[in-house]
Parts: C-alpha cells; sequence; structure tokens
DNA sequence: CATGCACAGCTTTTT
DNA sequence: GCTGTGCATG
C-alpha cells in the first residue's frame, strides 16, 4: 500500500497495529491526524467494512476533516456507513433510534441557566446558578443520577433537591442537557445489554482521539464498546489536558495498560510543526510538571527564529506592539491568516481588537459569544424546538412572548400553574386555558392568536423543508419586522448567515429534517464552522487553540495571575496552566511571540510579575 | 410592558 | 473597571 510510504516507522507502526489495544502517546505536531487518517484508510484498504469503524473526536470540525483527509486517501467506500463524529454527535444517534421518546431537545448552557434558576426560585434557594450546574455536571459525567446523589457535605445537602427538581424538569421537557446525551447512552447500554451488544458487534475497530480529556462517562463509553473486540487505539497526549475542569480524568490515558490487556504503547515524538527555538523553549517549561507519560520532542528544523520576549508598560503597549509587528511581518510575505494571538481569558481581548480596529487590521474572534449563542438565533431556534418537542417549556418561555404579543409575566404565570395543577404540559395548558375563565378577554385572545400561530407552522413542518419553514417563520412572527423597525441590522445580517446555514445543511445532509437540522446544529460551535483562510488575524484563548497551528503565535498576557490564572492555587492546578502554556508554545510554527505587562488592568486588579512559566525558559530567550 | 438603575460577578468550556 | 441581569419605576 502506497500511502505507508509517507509515514514514518513509529506512524506506520501504529497504522499497522489493527489487533488489540494501541496507546500513541502523540506529542504536538506529531502527525496524530495523519496517523488516525491513515489508520482508517489502511482498515478499509484490508477490506473492512466502513459501518466496522467508529472514530471518536472532541470537535466536529476536527471530525469532518478527518473524514474528509479519508477520502482523499481512499474514497471507494460509503461515506454514510462510515462513523466518524464526536462523542456527542454519536451518542445522539444511539439515543434517536433507541429512545422511547427520540424527539428530545438538547438544552445548551443557556437553557440550562434559565432552568436552574427556576429550581433555585422554587426552592428558595440562593445559590449561584452556575456552581449548582457545574456540580449536577460533574455528578453526571460520574454517572451519578438525581435518584442516587448522595450529598457528604452541606453545600451537596443543597444540591441534592436541586439536583432532582432540575432533572424532573428536563425530563418533563423531554430535554437532555449535554451531559445526560453521554449519561443517558451508557445507561442506556447497562439497562438494555441488547443494545450495547448491537453496537459492540457493529463497531469491530474504534479510535479515539484527544484521549487526555476524556472523563469518566465517556472513558465508560469507550470501555463498554471494545469489550467484544479489544481493537480500541487512543490517541493522546498527557503534556496537553487542559480540561480536567470539564471532568477530563488525565488517569484514562495514564492508567490506559491497566485497564487493558497486552497494551501496545507507541510514542510519537518527531515534530514536523516547530523550529528548534521554539520546541526547545516548549520542552523546557513542560520538563517542570511531574507525574507525566515523560517523552521528548525534536525536530528537524534545526535553529529558526528566536523566540522574543516583549515586555510593554501596560497591556495597550503589548497590544501595540502586537499589531506592529503582524504589520511588519504580514507585509513581507504573510497572509494573516498565519498569525493567532492567544491569551488566557476573553477578556484580554478587547485591548487587542481596539489595537486592531486603529490598525486597520481584520482579525476575527474564535470563541467567546458563539454564533448560536446569539439572542435572536437562539430564539428563531426556540420557535423551531417548540415544533419538533412541543414538551420544550424553556423554549416556549423564551419566545411566547417575542416580539411582544401581549402574553406576559402574570399571564404567563397563571398558565403555568394550570399546568401543574392539572399535570399536563405547558403547551397544552396553552389550549386548555382557553376554555376556562382564568385570564382575562385581552389576554385569552392573544394566546389564541398564538396558538393559532403555531399550529400553522406545526402544520407547514409537515410539508415544508427547513429552509422555507423557518423564513415564513421569522416573517409570518412578526421577527423580521421588528428588527427591521428598531433598525437592527447586525442582528439581520445573523438571521441571514443562519438562513445560509440552513441552505448548506439542507445541501450536505441526507436526513433533511427539521429534526434532524435542530439535532446536528445543537452540537456545532463557532469553530466547526470557522474560514481559517480567511485573511484575518485570528485571536483566541489559548483552550481554543488546542489542535491547531499557526506561523506566527503571539501569546499575550504572560504574568502571575493571568497564567497561570490566579484561580489555580493548588499545585495540580499550575500543573494545567502549565500544559496549557505548553499547548500555546507548540502552535507555532515559524516563530513564537512572548509578552507581558508591567501594569494590567483586568476586573480590578493589577497584575505585575511576569509568568512563572517565563522564567523557566530562562537562559534560552 | 418598556425603560432605567443598581448591583453582582468576573477562568478556561472541544459538547 | 465593565457588562449583563434583575428588579423597580413610570
Amino acid at each position: 500500500m502506497d500511502i505507508l510510504k509517507e509515514l514514518n516507522p513509529q506512524q506506520k507502526e501504529a497504522v499497522l497495529h489493527t489487533e488489540g489495544p494501541l496507546l500513541v502517546l502523540a506529542g504536538a505536531g506529531s502527525g496524530k491526524t495523519r496517523v488516525i487518517t491513515y489508520r482508517i484508510a489502511y482498515l478499509l484498504h484490508q477490506g473492512i467494512l466502513p459501518e466496522n469503524i467508529l472514530g471518536v473526536t472532541f470537535t466536529n470540525k476536527a471530525a469532518d476533516e478527518m473524514k474528509k483527509r479519508i477520502e482523499t486517501i481512499n474514497n471507494s467506500f460509503s461515506r454514510q456507513r462510515l462513523w466518524i463524529s464526536t462523542f456527542h454527535s454519536a451518542c445522539v444517534r444511539i439515543l434517536r433510534a433507541h429512545l422511547k421518546n427520540p424527539n428530545f431537545t438538547i438544552y445548551d448552557a443557556d437553557d440550562q441557566n434559565s432552568l436552574i434558576k427556576e429550581c433555585l426560585k422554587e426552592l428558595n434557594l440562593t445559590l449561584q446558578p452556575k456552581a449548582v450546574l457545574a456540580t449536577i455536571s460533574r455528578a453526571k459525567e460520574n454517572l451519578i443520577t438525581a435518584g442516587k446523589y448522595t450529598p457528604t457535605n452541606f453545600f451537596e445537602q443543597k444540591i441534592k433537591p436541586l439536583y432532582e427538581l432540575y432533572q424532573s424538569k428536563l425530563d418533563e421537557n423531554n430535554g437532555l442537557d449535554f451531559d445526560d446525551i453521554l449519561m443517558k447512552t451508557v445507561l442506556l447500554w447497562q439497562q438494555e445489554p441488547q443494545i450495547l451488544e448491537l453496537y459492540q458487534n457493529r463497531f469491530k475497530y474504534l479510535l479515539v482521539d484527544e484521549y487526555q480529556d476524556t472523563n469518566y462517562v465517556q472513558y465508560l463509553f469507550t470501555k463498554m464498546l471494545v469489550q467484544r473486540h479489544n481493537n480500541i487505539c487512543c490517541v493522546g497526549d498527557d503534556d496537553q489536558s487542559i480540561y480536567s475542569f470539564r471532568g477530563a480524568d488525565i488517569r484514562n490515558i495514564l492508567n490506559f495498560e491497566k485497564d487493558y490487556k497486552n497494551v501496545k504503547i507507541i510514542r510519537l515524538e518527531e515534530n514536523y510543526r516547530s523550529t528548534e527555538a521554539i520546541l526547545s523553549l516548549a520542552n523546557r517549561v513542560i520538563s517542570h510538571n511531574i507525574g507525566r507519560k515523560g517523552k521528548t520532542l525534536w525536530t528537524r528544523k534545526t535553529g529558526g527564529p528566536p523566540v522574543i520576549t516583549y515586555v510593554g508598560a501596560d497591556e495597550h503597549q503589548e497590544a501595540a506592539f502586537v499589531t506592529r509587528k503582524v504589520l511588519e511581518i504580514s507585509g513581507q510575505e504573510m497572509t494573516l491568516n498565519n498569525f493567532a494571538v492567544l491569551y488566557r481569558v476573553n477578556a484580554q481581548s478587547r485591548v487587542l481588537e481596539e489595537a486592531f480596529r486603529k490598525a486597520h487590521l481584520p482579525y476575527l474572534i474564535i470563541g467567546g459569544v458563539s454564533f448560536y449563542g446569539r439572542k435572536e438565533i437562539k430564539d428563531i431556534l426556540a420557535y423551531l424546538k417548540i415544533l419538533v418537542n412541543s414538551q420544550d417549556a424553556v423554549s416556549l418561555k423564551r419566545i411566547i412572548n417575542v416580539p411582544a404579543r401581549g402574553i406576559g409575566k402574570t399571564t404567563i404565570q397563571k398558565i403555568e400553574n394550570l399546568a401543574r395543577e392539572k399535570g399536563i404540559s405547558l403547551y397544552s395548558a396553552l389550549q386548555e386555558i382557553q376554555t376556562t375563565e382564568i385570564l382575562p378577554p385581552k389576554a385569552t385572545a392573544a394566546i389564541k392568536k398564538f396558538v393559532e400561530l403555531m399550529a400553522h407552522f406545526i402544520k407547514l413542518k409537515t410539508t415544508k423543508g427547513v429552509l422555507e419553514l423557518t423564513n415564513e417563520l421569522i416573517d409570518k412572527t412578526g421577527y423580521k419586522q421588528e428588527l427591521e423597525e428598531l433598525a437592527e441590522h447586525d442582528r439581520l445580517d445573523n438571521i441571514k448567515e443562519f438562513l445560509i446555514s440552513i441552505e448548506e445543511f439542507e445541501a450536505s445532509n441526507e436526513d433533511k429534517t427539521l429534526e434532524a437540522f435542530l439535532a446536528n446544529i445543537s452540537l456545532y460551535t463557532d469553530i466547526d464552522n470557522w474560514d481559517d483562510t480567511a485573511p484575518k488575524v485570528n485571536l483566541m484563548t489559548l483552550h481554543s487553540a488546542k489542535g491547531l497551528e499557526f506561523n506566527y503565535v503571539f501569546m499575550v498576557g504572560l504574568e502571575e495571575g493571568l497564567l497561570p490564572h490566579m484561580n489555580a492555587r493548588e499545585e495540580i492546578e499550575k500543573e494545567e496552566e502549565r500544559r496549557l502554556c505548553y499547548v500555546g508554545m507548540t502552535r507555532a510554527k515559524k516563530q513564537l511571540f512572548l509578552s507581558y505587562a508591567i501594569k494590567r488592568r483586568l476586573y480590578s486588579g493589577t497584575f505585575a510579575r511576569p509568568s512563572r512559566f517565563l522564567l523557566e525558559c530562562k537562559g534560552r530567550i
């Protein structure tokens, strides 16, 4: 097979070792994606059917790219039958196939927030929604359902009833949060072994990317799945584990040898991305961490322009430095998409934006408030979600009076009361309440009009596609008109963009139903649609930068308190900050710039001391 | 029901 | 120090 010539000995070994558990410890820029794609291409070449392979990645973007790359190597297989997807997408597919009520709504962070606030109100508690949700999320990641949740301290005692109420509301709404998607899949497999068997038999070969960032449910998912055929290939890098705050457990990769028998371990240590100047510095920083699997990256790209450190008087000077350098280098040879500015917290982007705008440098912020997180998009999506799942009260309450149609807070309260009394959904209560005299005539008329409007859309849904339906929706609800009257051009543009994304969905997916569209869109984020060829400087957090590479990388705000962040107090947390720093540094191909400011106004504090990670490079820059 | 003001909250977040 | 949220007022 010709393609094997394009691999180095270790990569080739990883591709050819198809039977039995395999752990590939792949350093930054060592051709990890190449190994996975070639491995799948090789399996297909060996006559393995596409439906017998499951590849799991962490982003849709990675999944899409992988699929494309496999096709360029080998395009004689059925794209439909090969599953390369995120954990969540795979689980949604499984749940949609086996759940009694498959038209569930996926609740994002925003929806979760509304729901937990309701719960806090009902139980008369004043905890931080964020803290509550984080605790519930941690529980779900560890497969602890509300019923099984046993408090061990005062805080958790307060959480218990909240978790129970929150979950019962989710169930009533037929809504699943992101954690439910994973937890319910594994629970389904535990409760109905014949369903698990179905998938065990189907997926003879499992590949998991970014294994260092899997949490307990994801770990279980993979472990249960491979029990029959035992062909699991996990690829990851313990030095790039940066999501422990989301439940990622580095032990999954560190204990791989104990979890599976006859494990083969292959290290990929040749870095094809960065120059020696960059890599030696990164190696130096990460060597300060203990408890590593241990590997040292090397590169053939000896020398290279030195890593440059810049000290600014304040954050504005720092931003000016970045702008100046970008202009200087881009003027000579490089288009702007070759540049990235990486920071620890999103709040740092503002100063940079100002500087870029002043210099007329086009830039693009990745992450932050996502496109699908925008109010106008979420509103439209809420309408669509109700059409699929009328039990979804969160979405219903979101748009019942958007645009304003005379259904106020008291009215909604009365409808909610009726729904609770009769034990029916909020949507059913809308119909029910019209036959009573609970509401004043004006409100009843407004409800009637709203219900008729929704009924119209529900009927339309059976005959029209998603695009036509949505077009009519923004029109008939008066949503578009309102934005036009308020001259909200940005929002109108966003809606136009949303309509384009529907067109793209209809063009590229076989299942063009609204159900499929919603399931798909809930699992997509900005980075998945990111056009990395547009001539713009990329701005993003260090976290968002994982898996990406740029010729020129600027890491800004290398100060104690920012990187490592002040909230990372424990030593293990400091080590994760160091890994974050390592991830940032290893994104650079040609040249790396490190900077900090002597004085920085962020929130109300001032940071002053250079980051310890800079000091750890000492003697090298 | 819309607007304004006060006040909380502020790390990262592939899904 | 800034921004989004939530309640009170008109």
